[in-house]
DNA sequence: AGAGACCTTGACTGGTTGGTCAGGTCTGCT
DNA sequence: AGCAGACCTGACCAACCAGTCAAGGTCTCT
């Protein structure tokens, strides 16, 4: 049974490492940092999460589905151009949402994902390939341009997932503006483009 | 003036802090590993350079500059779309060649750019703002579809450094495929439709 | 060969960090 | 009020880690 103060402090603690985890690292992050964001001793933190792996397993948990449910949105019955667009439009509107959960992940796979190792061979792998045989159907009925569908995918994360991950430069190199400002219009004319059968 | 013995393992410790640190970040690299893949001794490492930052940052100074060396490779007085095209190109086979480099600069810039501020703010930002006034003006001359060109800059960055950066998942999913193999194809095709006139 | 600069390292240090623990405080229930 | 269990913390510990140093080995040049 949970306590009212259970939840609280839990998910002022996960918000707290989510905040540090994605902007230093696994490595980089110290439990006194988390704790001093979350507002809590150092073992006030350890009290609840038995350690500061425990915390990490915890947001990664969490991540995939919410990270995946875009993918899991597409609809088979609806037609593939416009399909493809509305994912695509999700996952930047993920970027702009929850960009700390995109360094989050991005941390994590740039250093060989040792940690989602399972979960990336496992359910994404899987909920790719059927993915891909869908957009292969699509291709096959003619509503889309005929493109590698894993290439395809690959290019909705990249193109999405670029904003949230490489902020910091874009904003140096726009002078701290809003990166994703244009991108909306942008990311639609080149996917219109691409997949235009 | 320097040695033979000095160059030689100079260019080891480098190449091995490159190994280390683009794989576990700054904060996540020791000098124990990075030494123990050098085949030198922790001292040793610090003979030749003052400092753990140091290593990091001879490795970030020689990166900066070829990294912009394909964007400083626009020819002004080509075609448009050949010269994007051909920048895209010379990208992707960047991320061929240099992977480890590819996700150092990753690592960096998703962790705030600390140690790169001034350079991004600075000369990559002068060569990004040129580079978009080109491209102003060929899409002005009718060699391009009308794009918003830093957003077209960071399309080609986001797709040609994805297969590098995240080569971990793409491994993953594609039952560890050569993560390249049909990217050519798919991005020629993919510029190809977004910038025809 | 021999001098002197250059190179290498085992042993150490001071600071940081994840985690423990004994004992204290607070909360909710009867 | 009083109690049981939940919650919290200062003080501490062991491991780790960047960096130092004194002493000894090696290279190069004459």
């Amino acid at each position: 049974m949970t306590t009212r103060i259970q939840r609280r402090n839990r998910r002022k603690i996960l918000d707290a490492a989510l905040d540090v985890f994605s902007a230093q690292g696994f490595r980089g992050a110290t439990l006194d940092q988390i704790a001093a964001v979350a507002g809590l001793s150092k073992p006030n933190l350890l009290y609840y999460f038995d350690s500061k792996e425990a915390m990490h397993r915890a947001l990664l948990d969490d991540l995939l589905d919410v990270w995946l449910e875009p993918l899991r949105a597409m609809n088979p019955e609806g037609n593939g151009k416009a399909e493809i667009l509305a994912y695509m439009r999700r996952k930047l509107q993920m970027s702009r949402e929850f960009p700390r959960e995109s360094r989050l992940f991005a941390n994590e796979v740039l250093q060989g994902a040792p940690r989602l190792a399972d979960e990336i061979g496992g359910d994404l792998k899987k909920l790719v390939d059927e993915s891909a045989a869908l957009i292969r159907r699509w291709i096959a009925a003619g509503q889309l341009a005929p493109v590698d569908p894993y290439h395809l995918i690959f290019s909705i994360w990249a193109l999405t997932q670029h904003y949230a991950d490489f902020d910091a430069q874009i904003r140096m190199i726009r002078d701290g503006a809003d990166p994703l400002e244009g991108a909306d219009a942008f990311l639609e004319m080149l996917f219109e483009r691409l997949l235009k059968p």
